[in-house]
DNA sequence: CTTAACACGTGAGCC
DNA sequence: TGGCTCACGTGTTAA
């Protein structure tokens, strides 16, 4: 069966299951009031008979409704980084910020795909931050210029941080080197990690950049390296 | 200051900020009752304007929580794809599915950043999907045998499917091939592009396959086209 | 006229 | 106790 566009998947999907089960029968709802009029019933009895029920499905529907929203939100708490005991209010502010950030970072990943070093000095430090989902994962690039210790020293680096390199990419030109590494963080991995990674990153470029500038020689140490 | 764990920060900034302008004063809203009888207005007086204010402030406070939430709502609506007037159940089923899929994209995405071709044939097609932001990208991968014309089979394809690629990355190993693919679309993209590019890199994969198998020939073959 | 969606004010419950 | 969140039923509005 074909949709118009914006079809409101959600609400049919409710009717279409036929999930109208009322709490309470309506007919036997009015019967048991205990201080009616039994002159007034008969007169009364259609035209109220057909508010109450028309309110009672008002009223069923509005449930419904509810039930809908707070559902999605339910679900949008089992999404979030724990906390399920969170109110409203908050928790959709979170979600706000976490769509932000996973647009950001998707589009980060996508544009930080060109391996080739490029001539400014780059750091790019950023996690699946995958939350409910145990696998976390953190990639970071640096992009530098290559001297001959800088390998141990991001090792070295890597090491004193806990953080274990599950996959390294280097690619060097011209006497500089990008390394994009996927890390695997310890089990004390707090949202620090990733600004001190950041931190140490930059103080190993800022030793790369004040060393000497021989070109011709990095590049020759780069062949060096790879031949081993 | 140190915040207690579920520090509920869309709260207590609503505190902080003193955003407490009620829109008509407490004390004017009972004088201004018309039918009041003046000798119960002494000794309900006081008793009533605690109930009367109570009431008031607790409605305002409603009244801004309801405001607090519809404004995350709406900030909601803005991140997604167009559809600004939608209800709310749909919008927050929508966000569930978005938020679950941009979780797998980025999972997706550092899981396939292993760039070796692997013994299986694989096929991955996915994009940044950057609704709002006009950048949209497609990451397209294809893992396969190698032969001859693969590459202009690969060109052609693409450009059949007016894909224009912005970069594209090739590692091969022992006869096989991974080629990742940057692509660019043209304006005149839907949903269904990334099936029909997926059902066009199926059929390359069919025809790499179905060709005789000489392992040594083809690493020879590769060689040769990086030598050009 | 129906039917759904929404905003509203209120009672209840929770620190 | 007050201050806040939540669920509820209702009146209203738009398709």
């Amino acid at each position: 069966m074909l949709q118009p566009e914006n079809y409101n998947l959600d609400y049919y999907h409710y009717i279409a299951t036929g999930e109208y089960n009322l709490d309470f029968p309506v007919t036997k709802s009015y019967s048991t009031c205990s201080f009616y009029n039994p002159q007034e019933e008969e007169e009364d009895d259609e035209a109220n008979n057909i508010a109450v029920s028309k309110n009672i499905i008002h009223k069923e529907a509005e449930r419904r409704r509810r039930e809908r929203i707070n559902s999605h939100l339910n679900q949008l708490r089992t999404l979030l980084p724990a906390n399920s005991k969170i109110d409203k209010a908050s928790l959709l502010a979170k979600v706000v910020q976490r769509v932000r950030d996973l647009k950001e970072q998707t589009s980060k990943i996508m544009q930080c795909e060109t391996n080739f070093p490029s001539e400014n000095d780059e750091i790019t430090v950023l996690s699946n931050d995958s939350s409910a989902d145990g696998k976390l994962l953190i990639k970071a690039s640096i992009c530098c210029e290559d001297r001959f210790d800088l390998i141990p020293d991001l090792i070295q680096t890597l090491k004193s941080l806990r953080l274990s390199p599950m996959r390294v990419e280097m690619v060097s030109l011209g006497g500089r080197i990008r390394n994009v590494i996927i890390l695997a963080p310890d089990k004390d991995y707090t949202n620090k990690s990733l600004l001190f990674l950041r931190d140490a990153l930059m103080s190993i470029i800022q030793r790369s950049s004040s060393g000497t500038d021989q070109r011709g020689k990095r590049r020759r140490v780069l062949d060096q390296r790879i031949a081993n």
